[in-house]
DNA sequence: ACGCTAACGGACGCCACCGTCCACTTCGCT
DNA sequence: AGCGAAGTGGACGGTGGCGTCCGTTAGCGT
């Protein structure tokens, strides 16, 4: 059933995808279909053909921001302080998003049916959960953090629009850092208002 | 030659504002500008020509947060001690934006005409920063916090977008609360980096 | 070299939103 | 009550994105 492409449909299986990275990662998934073919230089219905709905489009297009995911986790997971690696995974998936913004909305199911994203995440939040949880152990991030929290942030991250993704990606620096700062374990610390039950984002 | 409006003229604006208010604040400011006229009970041309511009519309819609705006500084500003002052604006300042989302977006100069909201907008963060340079002498903030922390904030809460309005002003809360953790002064401090220069926000 | 067939892309119809025009209605003044 | 002007909303043409159809092109196996 699922013949091997024939040369020409791989190579411009190739460009679309290349052009939908492009275009994802510049402006976000708003872009229209028609203008990823046309920077593909192809025809919409070859789009349509190799990637029926646009949900395909991006997961195939997001495939190595979501390989990025695991690596960063993986990486804060190995690192032998678990509060810095923590750190490290607050920050370089801070960067990540801010490179990316489309990559925040396919992450957050902005597109609800993401299987491929969803088990992903899950496997990224579960990993983190443990990470969290030695950092907790060893006094560096505060006893009250929850996943939540980091959900929060991810999703505040988004919310960081720049014109260039030069001034994004700096803006979301010094938010990590802020945010680490927030999550820091500290003498002088108050209690936080209760987790809210963080649902899907808005269609707003 | 701004005659008074008609009586029959006067009640039809005033529900057309009834109506943008609340589809703005359920679903932000993409609503077409017709489901507001429907939601109205009148035709296109009426809203058309009561507002030409959908900005038009928009700013007065969001009068009533401009001014809450305004009140929150100037309460802020009124509190005996600084940094509680501070930690209030902070505090009302992300429920409010958590309660009416498309006002983020207006205030944000997504519109980038907005000249009443420009202006409210600067009078605001002046305010706020003659606020926080007192907090600050005061040793509640931290000294290297600057404006655009507060900008960061804002936008970054805009991010947070949760299903019902509740649970969005929840989770705001507690995103202030930590925002409110990592501005406060402390002695384990370590350095930010540098504030970028936050333009308007993207298109995307 | 040649034909079979996968693959292509221009063109089509559909729908939603936009902003404007105009024939009809209603207010408000005398 | 009656008239002029302000006000109204249905209808229209334009634009842009969407997903599909089909006549044509070009890879690839013989």
């Amino acid at each position: 059933m699922t013949h091997p492409l024939r040369s020409d449909a791989r190579d411009n299986r190739e460009r679309i995808l290349d052009a939908a990275r492009a275009l994802f990662a510049a402006e976000g998934l708003h872009v229209p279909m028609r203008e990823v073919a046309r920077r593909a230089g192809v025809g919409p219905a070859t789009l349509y053909r190799r990637f029926p709905t646009k949900q395909e489009l991006v997961t195939e297009a997001f495939a190595d921001q979501l390989r990025a995911c695991r690596v960063i986790v993986d990486e804060g997971l190995a690192h032998p302080d678990p509060w810095r690696g923590f750190c490290l995974v607050v920050e370089k998936t801070c960067e990540l998003h801010a490179r990316h913004p489309g990559f925040t909305e396919a992450f957050m199911a902005a597109y609800p049916n993401a299987m491929d994203f969803a088990a992903a995440r899950a496997y990224s939040l579960r990993s983190v959960g443990e990470l969290a949880r030695r950092a907790q152990r060893a006094g560096g991030l505060r006893p009250d953090f929850v996943l939540g929290d980091l959900i929060l942030m991810i999703m505040a991250n988004r919310g960081i629009g720049a014109a260039s993704t030069t001034a994004r990606v700096a803006a979301s620096r010094r938010f990590a850092a802020l945010v680490i700062q927030a999550f820091r374990a500290s003498s002088e610390r108050v209690p936080l208002p209760p987790v809210p039950p963080l649902g899907p984002a808005s269609p707003g």
